[in-house]
DNA sequence: CCGATTTTGTTCTCACGTTCACAAGCTCCT
DNA sequence: AGGAGCTTGTGAACGTGAGAACAAAATCGG
């Protein structure tokens, strides 16, 4: 250990290694824009070309990187294989992470046959289902199985990682079995909001979110008054029986 | 149009009907958690239960809502069916959006099947490749059509929204082509960062991005001793000759 | 009719994230 | 060897978002 280059008293006490949320979301952008670079031959970038690549303006990116260390030579630019390699031991994709999936559905089927899933880092070891009728159907090179063998499977293979593509209902249950296992991030495609205890990360990847931020902007595009005026009282036309108001239910 | 209800001289001046970007993306998440509370027949909710179903705090709740208008009453709560019938509008689900997907392969076929499509308010009006193989196919109600027809479909059914679920290679054209024929909200998920001109919104979903990051997270839980010891110098084992360092590529 | 109770809507403060701007440091040319 | 020219890394200003706390308004009981 370096004994922590030049901190300064007045510095932001960035606590060992704590890197900001914000940051950590872009840096695989930035390891995909490397690689796409090092495919194309390129063997050293500015923060001013990575920055392109990645979508983002130039200051952010060196920023971004400046959490990570001092890679990076001034006058010149960056080396790209070396950040790469550095990027990807930050993240974690220097080693494999095991995954399974829960609930070989269409959405199941799709992850499922996902080729390289990604870039590299990550091993898909069980697709699992509750229905008898997907249990031992071949996708690709593997072989659907029970759930019920979802905790021999997470202590054999170390899994670490669930991802659920079930239905809403069941996705909770499903969840809970996950964490009681021992899989300690989940990434959730189920359109519900899982509760999980400290110490369990969940992301949520949603599609119909996804589509109903973009309507809302592309109903300010389409001007104003396509916008139907405000009914300031519950006078809702097309429902069943609403109380006057209030009313209090028994909470 | 009211004349801007109490407008202070101080006020934060949110300049008419904008809401944060922050909220935006959270309106979504609670009209769902409010169709959950209705279909289970809840009449009135106060901003804690309505927070709770929502996975947020109920101060953030009441500051979202806030932005929307003052609907909600003091010492009861909200009613469930107004509320979400304001929230509907807000976001511009009460009127349905046409939506056409490129790129029918698993991820395609999956989205195509995505019965009931989220909540409503969107229609997927056309499934479109490119692969003549792929041309023709029926999936649920709908026939995969050529990509060729794309300008025609987008005019005759006002198209406003392109979902792109192409491999990374060709979604840039893909999106050129969306963009040129009138449709200026995307989402996108082929793993490349998509240039569009102003005025054109995008969103992007990426599986392998969410479990990057939770596999960042991951390796922090699993003890820090886990990370490989930092090789300070670009002497990298496994990789295609490297130039010493530096040596400026042509940019 | 009035006060107690409940719950919203809003204000204030703090933390986080983004962007600007520039000094430090490296390379290359003369 | 020394200076010119780039490009990184970072300090500082700014804007946005989150959370605590409280005043305003509505209901309910006496």
């Amino acid at each position: 250990m370096t004994p922590a280059r030049s901190r300064r008293p007045g510095a932001p006490t960035r606590t060992e290694r704590g890197i900001p949320e914000a940051t950590v979301a872009r840096l695989p952008v930035y390891l995909r824009a490397l690689t796409a670079l090092s495919d194309s031959g390129i063997a050293t970038a500015s923060s001013e070309d990575l920055a392109t690549a990645a979508g983002v303006n130039s200051a952010k990116l060196r920023k971004d990187l400046s959490y990570l260390g001092s890679y990076g030579t001034r006058g010149v630019g960056y080396d790209v294989e070396y950040l790469r390699y550095q990027i990807a031991r930050e993240i974690g994709v220097t080693q494999d992470w095991a995954v399974v999936i829960v609930g070989i559905g269409n959405l199941g089927h799709a992850l499922a046959n996902y080729s390289g899933f990604g870039t590299r880092g990550f091993r898909i070891v069980a697709l699992l289902d509750a229905d008898p009728a997907l249990i031992g159907e071949q996708i690709g090179d593997m072989v659907v199985r029970d759930f019920a063998e979802l905790e021999e499977i997470v202590a054999a293979d170390r899994v670490s990682i669930g991802v659920i593509t079930t239905p809403a209902g069941p996705a909770q249950e499903v969840c809970d079995r996950l964490v009681a296992a021992g899989v300690t991030s989940i990434l959730n495609f189920a359109p519900v909001v899982l509760s999980v205890p400290d110490g369990v990360d969940i992301r949520k990847v949603d599609l119909s979110i996804e589509l109903q931020i973009l309507a809302y902007h592309e109903q300010r595009k389409s001007g104003e008054a396509a916008l139907p005026e405000v009914p300031e009282l519950p006078a809702i036309n097309g429902l069943p029986g609403l109380p006057s108001v209030g009313g209090g239910v028994g909470a």
